[in-house]
Order: C-alpha cells, then structure tokens, then sequence
DNA sequence: TTGATTAGTAAGCAC
DNA sequence: GTGCTTACTAATCAA
C-alpha cells in the first residue's frame, strides 16, 4: 500500500558511480525534479529554458524513464512484501496447528480419564448389585 | 530442479516480431547453436570461418547476451515457482487447521457428555445414599 | 498520462 | 566461464 516510488537514487551499493548509463539531460532540471513536478510545471520550465522541440522530448523520455525506474523498484519492493507476508502466515498458521495439536493430545488424554473413570464406576455398581437407570448406562 | 533455459525463443506472444534488438551477428551462426555449442566447438567455428578479433569478440559478446536472456528466464519461473509452493503449501496447512478444528469440537462435544454422565451418575447415588469410593469421586 | 508488469540487458557475485 | 540475481530499460496493458 505504499505509494509508488517513481524516482531515483535507489542504486545498489556495490554498483559502480555513474551508473545509471541512462544519457545527459539537454537542460539543468535535476532528475528528482523532473521526475516530481507536474506536466503542466514541466512545460512550463521547458519553454522558460528555451529548449527546441527535439530537446522537449528527450526531457520528456527522460521523465518517462526515470518514472519507469521508480515503477519497477516499487514493483520488486512490492513482490518481496508480498512474499514475506506469505511466510510470515505460513508461520503463524504452524504454530496454529502445533497448538491444536496439544489441545488435541490433552483432550483425548481426558476422553480417556472420563471414560475410565465411568467403567469403574459400573463395574463398582455390579459388584454391589445396583442396577443403573437406563439413561445412564448409555455410553 | 529443471535445467537452466539458456536460451531464446521465449517471447512475449503480444510483442512485436523482430525483437530483441540484440545487434545482428558478423557470421550465420544461429542463436540457438552459439548458445548451446561449447567454448571448444565455438572457437573452432570462429577460426574456421575466418572471424577478426573484433567480431570474435562480439561473438562471445553475442553468446554471453543469449545465456544472460536464458539465466532471467529461469530465474523468474524459479521465483513464481517458489511461490506458488508456498502458497499451496499454506492451502494445505490451512485444510489441516479445518480438520484440527472440527476434532476439537467433536472432543469438547464429548468431554461434556462424558461429564454430565458422570454428575448424573453422581446425583443417583446420593438418591440412593450410595457412598462412592474416593478414587472414583475424583473429576 | 500514470502506474504496474514483463522480458531482455548488463553488472556484480560466487563457484 | 557458468549460472544466478538485481536494477534498469522499453514495451504493453489497464485505469
């Protein structure tokens, strides 16, 4: 959900300087400029500096690119997030299902108590010969 | 596990043809065999057709280019590879905590019958002033 | 036009 | 050299 990066000065640290290769603006706009101010502003600048069309629209391939650029950072940021998230979910679920897995342990383990505990006590009432009302017996 | 692409013919079907504008070769040997044919096989061939240094150079250029395009291929289908496994892996993890799930009610469902059975029990033994033996009075 | 996504390219790193 | 991974570029598509 983050906005969208759309510029610069994300190189990798080991990446030689002057890198990118991408060729030199025909006028002084600096790329985190070109790339934040709004067409309208942009022509505008443009035409104050005077440039002829040709340079036009290499600024304006420039501007593209260097959109481009950010596009693409957001996008691998993005599919790194997205993979984290999936793991971090495979996480919570496994230990999700190591808890259910205890409750299950215990509660078997306390089936079995009871179950006992209800045979004893049958076996108890046989040995005194009490009959057990019906509805009791069921089991 | 699959092996390395290496290789090309794995456009876009929406791109244009005649892409990508990789430079054309100084000789007529075909992407797929520069690709795939040995440094030793290579070379005989530059030799044997009478290459310059320079067009040696922009051949292994050329095969070098090939085998990157390759890399990237495998690379991304490894990544989505990566995660569709994850993401089935977390269907089945999420069918697990289902299955945990409904176990757990049936037990719970059981314990309590098991319980009421026994209180029952209990209260029909004091109608009839049964003493019970302590250990089968433990819950 | 903007933003996202894809395949290809080149660079860096590890082996 | 080979193979993998990353950031960037250009193309394409959707909104």
């Amino acid at each position: 959900m983050s906005a969208p990066l759309a510029g610069s000065a994300l190189h990798t640290p080991n990446r030689d300087e002057a890198w990118p290769p991408l060729s030199p603006p025909p006028c002084d706009i600096s790329d985190d400029e070109l790339v934040s101010i709004s067409v309208r502003d942009l022509n505008r600048q443009l035409k104050l500096r005077g440039l002829c069309r040709e340079d036009i629209v290499k600024m304006k391939q420039r501007r593209r690119t260097l959109k481009n650029r950010g596009y693409a950072a957001s996008c691998r940021i993005k599919r790194i997030e997205q993979k984290d998230e999936l793991e971090s979910e495979r996480t919570t679920e496994q230990v999700d299902i190591e808890k259910f897995g205890n409750d299950n342990v215990g509660m078997r383990n306390e089936i079995d108590r009871l179950y006992q505990n209800y045979e004893a006590l049958k076996k108890f009432a046989n040995q005194k010969n009490i009959p057990l009302p019906p509805d009791l017996e069921v089991l």
